[in-house]
DNA sequence: TCTAAGATGGGT
DNA sequence: CCCATCTTAGAA
């Protein structure tokens, strides 16, 4: 399949679009949306089928509940921004920092389908026969995206997030997120949202 | 300083 | 089931 980056058919996501203060919402409205990179001379872009919301409020899962450290500062900036972390020494998880100045909330994104770019993905994959972007670590390996990205902006031409023009309607199944057993009583929170019936996910629902 | 834990993934 | 791998946060 041929992709552009052409603003008439793929268009930027507004900031007010981050900005907004249900983190469960803008969770739910990245389901569908377009994920594109452009680092090395390499274009990847793939359609969000999964994703989790963590609120900086009282979701004991969120690294910003209430703490403010070096790694979760630029959860409390405003909207529209990077969050890229480090998880098991090995994994760089991709987040998009939702809300305002002040207000952390982030959406992890778990899982693309691949649009463009097929080339240089199973290449930075290292032409592994295991899954290619089904996994928050596995999505951000093959788009190029790692730590150095926090703090970029999702507005920028190197890392944005655009809505598609072909409108495609879908059904959003929502589940439990995964792996944040110790959150207690707010791992029960039902916040991980994917698209019915897409093989794209990292995994099924029950 | 020291250390345990972690929003995973891939292989056995 | 097992483990690779290393930053971070919090304790001492």
């Amino acid at each position: 399949m041929d992709f552009e980056i052409n603003t008439s058919v793929y268009e930027k996501l507004p900031r007010s679009f981050y900005q907004r203060d249900d983190v469960v919402q803008v969770a739910k409205d990245l389901l569908g949306k377009v994920l594109i990179s452009n680092f090395d001379g390499m274009i990847t872009a793939g359609k969000i089928v999964e994703t989790e919301a963590y609120c900086g409020r009282g979701d004991k899962a969120c690294h910003a509940n209430g703490k403010k450290t070096p790694r979760t500062q630029v959860m409390y900036g405003d909207g529209g921004y990077a969050y890229v972390y480090l998880c098991y020494g090995i994994h760089h998880l991709f987040n998009v920092v939702t809300n305002r100045e002040g207000l952390a909330d982030a959406v992890l994104i778990r899982a693309i389908e691949p649009l463009d770019g097929l080339d240089a993905m199973k290449e930075r994959r290292k032409f592994t026969k295991a899954k290619l972007t089904s996994g928050p670590g596995t999505l951000t390996q093959a788009m190029g995206i790692n730590v150095r990205m926090t703090g970029y902006d999702l507005l920028s031409d190197e890392l944005c997030v655009a809505s598609s023009t072909k409108g495609e309607k879908f059904k959003i199944l929502s589940d439990v997120r995964i792996g944040v057993e110790y959150a207690e009583e707010d791992a029960l929170r039902p916040w991980r949202f994917l698209i019915e019936g897409n093989s794209f996910v990292s995994k099924k629902v029950k």
